[in-house]
DNA sequence: GGCATGCGATGATGATTATCATATTTCAGG
DNA sequence: CCTGAAATATGATAATCATCATCGCATGCC
Protein backbone atom coordinates (compact mmCIF):
# COMPACT_ATOMS: atom_id res chain seq x y z
CA UNK A 1 0.00 0.00 0.00
CA UNK A 2 1.69 3.59 -1.08
CA UNK A 3 2.46 5.74 1.63
CA UNK A 4 -0.31 8.08 3.01
CA UNK A 5 -3.00 5.66 1.86
CA UNK A 6 -5.24 3.49 3.69
CA UNK A 7 -7.14 0.58 2.16
CA UNK A 8 -10.27 2.90 3.01
CA UNK A 9 -9.16 5.53 0.24
CA UNK A 10 -8.28 3.49 -2.37
CA UNK A 11 -11.56 1.70 -1.94
CA UNK A 12 -13.38 5.51 -2.30
CA UNK A 13 -10.87 6.28 -5.38
CA UNK A 14 -12.46 3.07 -7.13
CA UNK A 15 -15.75 3.82 -6.11
CA UNK A 16 -15.37 7.36 -7.61
CA UNK A 17 -13.52 6.55 -10.77
CA UNK A 18 -16.42 3.35 -11.32
CA UNK A 19 -18.74 5.85 -10.75
CA UNK A 20 -17.68 8.52 -13.53
CA UNK A 21 -17.15 5.72 -15.83
CA UNK A 22 -21.08 5.34 -15.95
CA UNK A 23 -21.21 9.23 -15.94
CA UNK A 24 -19.21 9.84 -19.02
CA UNK A 25 -20.81 7.15 -21.36
CA UNK A 26 -23.79 8.45 -20.30
CA UNK A 27 -23.33 12.38 -19.99
CA UNK A 28 -20.40 12.81 -21.80
CA UNK A 29 -16.85 14.01 -21.06
CA UNK A 30 -18.11 17.93 -21.00
CA UNK A 31 -21.64 16.87 -19.45
CA UNK A 32 -20.63 15.55 -15.72
CA UNK A 33 -19.19 18.16 -13.10
CA UNK A 34 -17.39 17.68 -10.17
CA UNK A 35 -19.74 17.64 -7.64
CA UNK A 36 -22.43 15.30 -9.18
CA UNK A 37 -20.07 12.40 -9.77
CA UNK A 38 -18.65 12.74 -5.75
CA UNK A 39 -22.69 12.91 -4.75
CA UNK A 40 -23.53 9.79 -7.05
CA UNK A 41 -20.36 7.98 -5.45
CA UNK A 42 -21.78 9.08 -1.93
CA UNK A 43 -19.51 11.47 -0.69
CA UNK A 44 -19.42 15.46 -1.34
CA UNK A 45 -17.60 17.20 -3.38
CA UNK A 46 -14.55 18.59 -1.03
CA UNK A 47 -12.91 15.34 -0.65
CA UNK A 48 -12.21 15.02 -4.51
CA UNK A 49 -8.76 17.02 -4.45
CA UNK A 50 -7.34 14.48 -1.91
CA UNK A 51 -8.09 11.56 -5.02
CA UNK A 52 -7.27 13.38 -8.41
CA UNK A 53 -4.81 16.02 -8.85
CA UNK A 54 -7.86 17.64 -11.34
CA UNK A 55 -10.50 16.54 -13.53
CA UNK A 56 -8.81 15.85 -16.25
CA UNK A 57 -6.87 13.42 -14.51
CA UNK A 58 -9.97 11.89 -13.20
CA UNK A 59 -11.27 11.58 -16.73
CA UNK A 60 -8.16 9.55 -18.21
CA UNK A 61 -8.80 7.34 -15.00
CA UNK A 62 -12.49 7.02 -15.74
CA UNK A 63 -12.12 6.53 -19.52
CA UNK A 64 -9.73 3.72 -19.15
CA UNK A 65 -12.07 2.40 -16.28
CA UNK A 66 -15.23 2.67 -18.98
CA UNK A 67 -13.19 1.20 -21.80
CA UNK A 68 -12.02 -1.73 -19.85
CA UNK A 69 -15.32 -2.37 -18.32
CA UNK A 70 -16.75 -2.75 -21.87
CA UNK A 71 -14.11 -4.46 -23.19
CA UNK A 72 -14.57 -7.07 -21.10
CA UNK A 73 -18.14 -7.51 -21.59
CA UNK A 74 -17.64 -8.00 -25.32
CA UNK A 75 -14.82 -10.36 -24.51
CA UNK A 76 -17.40 -12.50 -22.19
CA UNK A 77 -19.72 -12.23 -25.04
CA UNK A 78 -17.28 -13.67 -27.63
CA UNK A 79 -16.01 -16.32 -25.31
CA UNK A 80 -19.26 -18.44 -24.76
CA UNK A 81 -19.50 -18.38 -28.21
CA UNK A 82 -18.33 -21.68 -30.27
CA UNK A 83 -14.63 -20.73 -31.83
CA UNK A 84 -15.83 -20.55 -34.98
CA UNK A 85 -19.08 -18.72 -34.50
CA UNK A 86 -16.99 -16.13 -32.12
CA UNK A 87 -16.33 -13.04 -34.65
CA UNK A 88 -20.41 -13.55 -35.15
CA UNK A 89 -21.26 -13.70 -31.56
CA UNK A 90 -19.19 -10.48 -31.46
CA UNK A 91 -20.48 -8.90 -33.36
CA UNK A 92 -24.04 -9.68 -32.84
CA UNK A 93 -23.55 -8.63 -28.56
CA UNK A 94 -21.91 -5.37 -29.98
CA UNK A 95 -25.02 -3.83 -32.42
CA UNK A 96 -27.39 -5.48 -30.44
CA UNK A 97 -30.63 -3.69 -28.98
CA UNK A 98 -29.21 -3.67 -25.64
CA UNK A 99 -25.80 -2.03 -26.55
CA UNK A 100 -27.81 0.70 -27.96
CA UNK A 101 -29.82 1.05 -24.94
CA UNK A 102 -26.96 0.76 -22.02
CA UNK A 103 -25.15 3.91 -23.20
CA UNK A 104 -23.56 3.91 -19.45
CA UNK A 105 -22.79 0.28 -19.86
CA UNK A 106 -21.04 -0.07 -23.33
CA UNK A 107 -18.03 0.92 -25.52
CA UNK A 108 -16.46 3.93 -25.04
CA UNK A 109 -15.67 4.90 -28.40
CA UNK A 110 -19.47 5.07 -29.44
CA UNK A 111 -20.39 6.70 -26.83
CA UNK A 112 -17.29 9.43 -26.15
CA UNK A 113 -15.56 9.17 -29.80
CA UNK A 114 -16.41 12.42 -31.13
CA UNK A 115 -15.53 14.08 -27.77
CA UNK A 116 -12.52 12.12 -27.53
CA UNK A 117 -10.29 14.33 -30.08
CA UNK A 118 -11.01 17.88 -27.59
CA UNK A 119 -9.82 16.17 -24.54
CA UNK A 120 -6.55 16.47 -22.72
CA UNK A 121 -3.26 14.91 -23.71
CA UNK A 122 -3.58 11.79 -20.94
CA UNK A 123 -7.26 11.24 -22.02
CA UNK A 124 -5.96 10.52 -25.50
CA UNK A 125 -3.03 8.76 -25.10
CA UNK A 126 -5.87 6.27 -22.82
CA UNK A 127 -8.14 6.19 -25.67
CA UNK A 128 -5.15 5.49 -28.20
CA UNK A 129 -4.28 2.40 -25.99
CA UNK A 130 -7.75 1.19 -25.70
CA UNK A 131 -8.57 1.57 -29.76
CA UNK A 132 -5.57 -0.83 -30.08
CA UNK A 133 -6.91 -3.86 -27.43
CA UNK A 134 -10.27 -3.01 -29.22
CA UNK A 135 -9.05 -4.19 -33.01
CA UNK A 136 -6.82 -7.33 -30.95
CA UNK A 137 -9.95 -8.35 -29.35
CA UNK A 138 -11.74 -8.55 -32.36
CA UNK A 139 -8.72 -9.99 -34.54
CA UNK A 140 -8.72 -12.90 -31.86
CA UNK A 141 -12.18 -13.75 -32.75
CA UNK A 142 -11.77 -14.01 -36.51
CA UNK A 143 -11.15 -17.12 -38.71
CA UNK A 144 -8.00 -17.94 -40.90
CA UNK A 145 -8.45 -16.76 -44.47
CA UNK A 146 -6.17 -16.95 -47.21
CA UNK A 147 -5.76 -13.35 -48.61
CA UNK A 148 -6.48 -10.76 -46.90
CA UNK A 149 -4.88 -9.85 -43.53
CA UNK A 150 -6.67 -10.34 -40.58
CA UNK A 151 -5.11 -7.33 -38.64
CA UNK A 152 -6.16 -5.11 -41.29
CA UNK A 153 -9.62 -7.18 -41.59
CA UNK A 154 -9.74 -6.14 -37.93
CA UNK A 155 -9.57 -2.45 -38.00
CA UNK A 156 -11.67 -2.25 -40.87
CA UNK A 157 -14.76 -4.26 -38.77
CA UNK A 158 -13.93 -2.27 -35.97
CA UNK A 159 -14.90 1.02 -37.94
CA UNK A 160 -17.95 -0.85 -38.94
CA UNK A 161 -19.20 -1.70 -35.58
CA UNK A 162 -18.47 1.99 -34.08
CA UNK A 163 -19.99 3.94 -36.67
CA UNK A 164 -22.93 1.89 -36.89
CA UNK A 165 -23.68 1.39 -33.38
CA UNK A 166 -22.95 5.81 -32.83
CA UNK A 167 -25.49 6.12 -36.11
CA UNK A 168 -28.51 3.64 -34.11
CA UNK A 169 -27.51 5.77 -31.15
CA UNK A 170 -28.36 9.00 -32.89
CA UNK A 171 -31.21 9.07 -34.83
CA UNK A 172 -34.91 8.64 -33.10
CA UNK A 173 -36.27 6.22 -35.63
CA UNK A 174 -35.87 2.88 -34.82
CA UNK A 175 -36.21 1.26 -37.80
CA UNK A 176 -33.76 3.25 -39.24
CA UNK A 177 -31.59 2.51 -36.29
CA UNK A 178 -32.04 -1.37 -36.43
CA UNK A 179 -31.22 -1.18 -40.56
CA UNK A 180 -27.98 0.47 -40.01
CA UNK A 181 -26.80 -2.83 -37.58
CA UNK A 182 -28.52 -5.02 -39.86
CA UNK A 183 -26.63 -3.52 -42.69
CA UNK A 184 -22.96 -2.90 -40.87
CA UNK A 185 -23.67 -6.94 -40.35
CA UNK A 186 -24.22 -7.88 -43.75
CA UNK A 187 -20.86 -5.74 -44.64
CA UNK A 188 -18.40 -7.24 -41.87
CA UNK A 189 -19.76 -11.08 -42.76
CA UNK A 190 -18.94 -9.84 -46.81
CA UNK A 191 -15.70 -8.68 -46.12
CA UNK A 192 -14.31 -11.11 -44.14
CA UNK A 193 -14.80 -14.13 -46.31
CA UNK A 194 -18.31 -15.73 -44.85
CA UNK B 1 -39.43 38.83 -46.46
CA UNK B 2 -41.70 37.32 -43.04
CA UNK B 3 -43.18 40.25 -40.76
CA UNK B 4 -41.02 41.86 -38.33
CA UNK B 5 -37.88 40.80 -40.27
CA UNK B 6 -35.89 42.81 -42.20
CA UNK B 7 -33.09 41.49 -44.67
CA UNK B 8 -30.07 42.96 -42.37
CA UNK B 9 -32.26 41.03 -39.71
CA UNK B 10 -31.95 37.71 -42.31
CA UNK B 11 -28.38 38.16 -42.50
CA UNK B 12 -27.11 38.42 -39.49
CA UNK B 13 -29.27 35.29 -38.58
CA UNK B 14 -27.41 33.50 -41.47
CA UNK B 15 -23.89 34.77 -40.08
CA UNK B 16 -24.69 33.85 -36.32
CA UNK B 17 -25.84 30.31 -37.65
CA UNK B 18 -23.08 29.67 -39.97
CA UNK B 19 -20.86 30.54 -37.15
CA UNK B 20 -22.47 28.16 -34.66
CA UNK B 21 -21.90 25.23 -37.58
CA UNK B 22 -18.46 25.58 -37.71
CA UNK B 23 -18.33 25.66 -34.18
CA UNK B 24 -20.28 23.26 -32.40
CA UNK B 25 -18.12 20.95 -34.92
CA UNK B 26 -14.78 22.33 -33.22
CA UNK B 27 -16.14 22.35 -29.86
CA UNK B 28 -19.05 20.04 -29.88
CA UNK B 29 -22.50 21.18 -28.46
CA UNK B 30 -21.39 21.47 -24.57
CA UNK B 31 -18.50 23.08 -25.61
CA UNK B 32 -20.02 26.58 -27.07
CA UNK B 33 -21.40 29.52 -24.82
CA UNK B 34 -23.92 31.70 -26.87
CA UNK B 35 -21.59 34.61 -26.47
CA UNK B 36 -18.61 33.00 -27.70
CA UNK B 37 -20.51 31.89 -30.71
CA UNK B 38 -22.19 35.79 -31.21
CA UNK B 39 -19.06 37.23 -30.22
CA UNK B 40 -17.05 35.09 -33.34
CA UNK B 41 -20.04 36.29 -35.44
CA UNK B 42 -19.10 39.80 -34.75
CA UNK B 43 -21.63 40.50 -32.36
CA UNK B 44 -22.44 40.61 -28.73
CA UNK B 45 -24.12 38.28 -26.66
CA UNK B 46 -27.39 40.58 -25.43
CA UNK B 47 -29.24 40.40 -29.38
CA UNK B 48 -29.03 36.39 -28.93
CA UNK B 49 -32.64 36.11 -27.99
CA UNK B 50 -33.77 38.40 -30.90
CA UNK B 51 -32.43 35.66 -33.21
CA UNK B 52 -33.54 32.45 -31.71
CA UNK B 53 -36.53 30.75 -29.09
CA UNK B 54 -33.67 28.90 -27.18
CA UNK B 55 -30.36 27.89 -27.44
CA UNK B 56 -31.41 24.43 -28.54
CA UNK B 57 -33.24 25.96 -31.56
CA UNK B 58 -30.11 28.11 -32.19
CA UNK B 59 -28.06 24.30 -32.03
CA UNK B 60 -30.46 22.67 -34.20
CA UNK B 61 -30.16 25.26 -36.85
CA UNK B 62 -26.58 25.22 -36.75
CA UNK B 63 -26.47 21.18 -37.29
CA UNK B 64 -28.75 21.54 -40.28
CA UNK B 65 -26.26 24.33 -41.76
CA UNK B 66 -23.11 22.10 -40.71
CA UNK B 67 -24.46 18.77 -42.08
CA UNK B 68 -25.74 20.36 -45.10
CA UNK B 69 -22.04 21.90 -45.59
CA UNK B 70 -20.34 18.65 -45.27
CA UNK B 71 -22.48 17.28 -47.42
CA UNK B 72 -22.29 19.90 -50.26
CA UNK B 73 -18.91 19.51 -49.99
CA UNK B 74 -18.72 15.74 -50.47
CA UNK B 75 -20.62 15.94 -53.67
CA UNK B 76 -18.66 18.16 -54.79
CA UNK B 77 -15.67 15.53 -54.58
CA UNK B 78 -17.99 12.93 -56.07
CA UNK B 79 -19.19 14.99 -58.56
CA UNK B 80 -15.86 15.84 -59.92
CA UNK B 81 -14.84 11.89 -60.59
CA UNK B 82 -16.08 9.64 -63.25
CA UNK B 83 -18.99 8.20 -63.12
CA UNK B 84 -17.23 4.25 -62.73
CA UNK B 85 -14.67 6.13 -60.08
CA UNK B 86 -17.54 8.41 -58.02
CA UNK B 87 -17.46 6.19 -54.73
CA UNK B 88 -13.75 5.79 -54.73
CA UNK B 89 -13.58 9.53 -55.24
CA UNK B 90 -16.17 10.05 -51.87
CA UNK B 91 -14.49 7.95 -50.21
CA UNK B 92 -11.08 9.26 -50.78
CA UNK B 93 -12.45 12.74 -50.26
CA UNK B 94 -13.83 11.32 -46.69
CA UNK B 95 -11.10 9.53 -45.47
CA UNK B 96 -8.31 12.38 -46.23
CA UNK B 97 -6.23 13.60 -44.21
CA UNK B 98 -7.59 16.95 -44.95
CA UNK B 99 -11.01 16.06 -43.14
CA UNK B 100 -9.64 14.26 -40.67
CA UNK B 101 -7.67 17.28 -39.40
CA UNK B 102 -10.40 20.07 -40.43
CA UNK B 103 -12.95 19.32 -37.88
CA UNK B 104 -14.55 22.34 -38.21
CA UNK B 105 -15.80 21.92 -42.03
CA UNK B 106 -16.00 18.02 -41.91
CA UNK B 107 -19.02 15.94 -41.51
CA UNK B 108 -21.30 16.32 -38.96
CA UNK B 109 -21.78 12.59 -37.79
CA UNK B 110 -17.91 12.50 -37.43
CA UNK B 111 -17.26 15.74 -34.97
CA UNK B 112 -21.05 15.38 -32.89
CA UNK B 113 -22.27 11.68 -33.08
CA UNK B 114 -21.74 10.62 -29.86
CA UNK B 115 -22.83 13.81 -28.53
CA UNK B 116 -25.99 13.65 -30.94
CA UNK B 117 -28.05 10.87 -28.97
CA UNK B 118 -27.83 13.56 -26.00
CA UNK B 119 -29.58 16.62 -27.68
CA UNK B 120 -32.79 18.13 -27.40
CA UNK B 121 -35.70 16.28 -29.39
CA UNK B 122 -35.12 19.19 -32.32
CA UNK B 123 -31.87 18.92 -32.53
CA UNK B 124 -31.92 14.81 -32.80
CA UNK B 125 -34.46 15.25 -35.46
CA UNK B 126 -32.28 17.37 -37.94
CA UNK B 127 -29.74 14.83 -37.50
CA UNK B 128 -31.91 11.79 -38.14
CA UNK B 129 -33.04 13.54 -41.58
CA UNK B 130 -29.26 13.81 -42.48
CA UNK B 131 -28.16 10.56 -41.85
CA UNK B 132 -30.95 9.38 -44.43
CA UNK B 133 -29.41 12.02 -46.73
CA UNK B 134 -26.06 11.22 -46.61
CA UNK B 135 -26.94 7.73 -47.16
CA UNK B 136 -28.89 8.63 -49.90
CA UNK B 137 -25.75 10.57 -51.36
CA UNK B 138 -23.16 7.55 -51.02
CA UNK B 139 -26.18 5.09 -52.76
CA UNK B 140 -26.01 7.40 -55.65
CA UNK B 141 -21.78 6.93 -56.52
CA UNK B 142 -22.51 3.36 -56.02
CA UNK B 143 -22.57 1.19 -59.24
CA UNK B 144 -25.48 -1.36 -59.99
CA UNK B 145 -23.74 -4.98 -59.11
CA UNK B 146 -26.31 -7.63 -58.81
CA UNK B 147 -26.85 -10.05 -55.76
CA UNK B 148 -27.13 -6.71 -53.12
CA UNK B 149 -28.89 -4.35 -52.62
CA UNK B 150 -27.51 -0.92 -53.38
CA UNK B 151 -28.94 0.90 -50.78
CA UNK B 152 -28.14 -1.49 -47.85
CA UNK B 153 -24.82 -1.11 -49.41
CA UNK B 154 -24.39 2.22 -48.72
CA UNK B 155 -25.90 2.23 -45.05
CA UNK B 156 -23.13 -0.39 -44.48
CA UNK B 157 -20.57 2.07 -46.06
CA UNK B 158 -21.68 4.47 -44.04
CA UNK B 159 -20.75 3.18 -41.08
CA UNK B 160 -17.62 2.32 -41.95
CA UNK B 161 -16.68 5.79 -43.14
CA UNK B 162 -17.68 7.45 -40.15
CA UNK B 163 -16.80 5.11 -37.35
CA UNK B 164 -13.03 5.23 -39.31
CA UNK B 165 -13.01 9.16 -39.17
CA UNK B 166 -14.17 9.42 -35.55
CA UNK B 167 -11.42 6.82 -34.68
CA UNK B 168 -8.81 8.56 -36.65
CA UNK B 169 -9.59 11.78 -34.86
CA UNK B 170 -9.53 10.38 -31.45
CA UNK B 171 -6.24 8.48 -31.77
CA UNK B 172 -2.93 10.43 -30.66
CA UNK B 173 -1.01 8.27 -33.17
CA UNK B 174 -0.89 9.51 -36.92
CA UNK B 175 0.04 6.25 -37.88
CA UNK B 176 -2.88 4.28 -36.68
CA UNK B 177 -5.48 6.86 -37.65
CA UNK B 178 -3.66 6.23 -41.77
CA UNK B 179 -4.09 2.64 -41.26
CA UNK B 180 -7.81 2.84 -39.73
CA UNK B 181 -8.42 5.03 -42.44
CA UNK B 182 -6.55 2.64 -45.07
CA UNK B 183 -8.49 -0.31 -43.44
CA UNK B 184 -11.52 0.80 -43.90
CA UNK B 185 -11.10 2.00 -47.63
CA UNK B 186 -10.30 -2.18 -48.07
CA UNK B 187 -13.32 -2.84 -46.24
CA UNK B 188 -15.52 -0.83 -48.23
CA UNK B 189 -13.83 -1.99 -51.84
CA UNK B 190 -14.44 -5.47 -51.34
CA UNK B 191 -17.78 -5.24 -49.59
CA UNK B 192 -19.24 -3.74 -52.39
CA UNK B 193 -17.94 -5.85 -55.24
CA UNK B 194 -14.73 -4.54 -55.93
C1' DG C 1 -35.64 66.31 -42.76
C1' DG C 2 -38.18 64.41 -38.91
C1' DC C 3 -40.00 60.21 -36.90
C1' DA C 4 -41.00 55.59 -35.68
C1' DT C 5 -39.57 50.78 -35.85
C1' DG C 6 -36.75 47.40 -34.33
C1' DC C 7 -31.79 45.66 -34.37
C1' DG C 8 -28.11 45.10 -31.65
C1' DA C 9 -25.46 46.78 -27.26
C1' DT C 10 -25.01 47.25 -22.27
C1' DG C 11 -25.70 45.49 -18.15
C1' DA C 12 -27.97 42.54 -14.61
C1' DT C 13 -29.57 38.11 -12.56
C1' DG C 14 -29.29 33.76 -10.66
C1' DA C 15 -27.54 29.28 -11.45
C1' DT C 16 -23.60 26.35 -11.94
C1' DT C 17 -18.83 25.53 -12.28
C1' DA C 18 -13.73 24.03 -10.74
C1' DT C 19 -10.85 24.68 -7.25
C1' DC C 20 -9.16 25.60 -2.61
C1' DA C 21 -9.09 26.58 2.66
C1' DT C 22 -10.73 25.14 6.68
C1' DA C 23 -13.51 22.38 9.85
C1' DT C 24 -15.37 18.05 11.33
C1' DT C 25 -15.55 13.21 11.55
C1' DT C 26 -13.61 8.50 11.73
C1' DC C 27 -10.70 5.10 13.20
C1' DA C 28 -6.27 2.61 14.29
C1' DG C 29 -3.02 2.09 17.96
C1' DG C 30 -1.63 2.97 22.57
C1' DC D 1 -11.15 5.29 26.18
C1' DC D 2 -7.94 8.83 24.33
C1' DT D 3 -5.19 10.79 20.76
C1' DG D 4 -3.50 12.11 16.48
C1' DA D 5 -3.51 11.61 11.75
C1' DA D 6 -6.01 10.67 7.76
C1' DA D 7 -10.47 11.02 5.22
C1' DT D 8 -14.32 13.48 4.22
C1' DA D 9 -17.55 17.56 4.80
C1' DT D 10 -18.64 22.52 4.90
C1' DG D 11 -18.17 26.64 3.06
C1' DA D 12 -16.01 30.25 0.15
C1' DT D 13 -14.31 32.23 -4.27
C1' DA D 14 -14.11 33.71 -8.72
C1' DA D 15 -15.31 32.46 -13.23
C1' DT D 16 -18.68 31.27 -16.61
C1' DC D 17 -23.17 30.31 -18.09
C1' DA D 18 -28.19 31.09 -20.23
C1' DT D 19 -31.55 34.23 -20.17
C1' DC D 20 -33.83 38.70 -19.80
C1' DA D 21 -34.79 43.92 -19.33
C1' DT D 22 -33.65 48.09 -21.09
C1' DC D 23 -31.51 51.57 -23.95
C1' DG D 24 -29.29 54.00 -27.94
C1' DC D 25 -28.82 54.27 -32.62
C1' DA D 26 -29.37 53.53 -37.47
C1' DT D 27 -32.39 52.85 -41.19
C1' DG D 28 -36.42 53.22 -44.08
C1' DC D 29 -40.62 55.68 -44.70
C1' DC D 30 -43.51 59.96 -44.91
Amino acid sequence: MPRGETAKKQQTHERIVRTAAAAIRKHGFDGISVADVMKEAGLTHGGFYAHFESKDAMLAEALDEAAGDAMGRLAKAADHAKPEAALDATVNAYLSDRHVTEVERGCTLAALGSETGRQSPEVRRVATRRVRELADLIERQMPEWGKTSRHEDALGAMCTLVGALLIARAVDDPQLSKDVRAAAKRLIGRGTGK
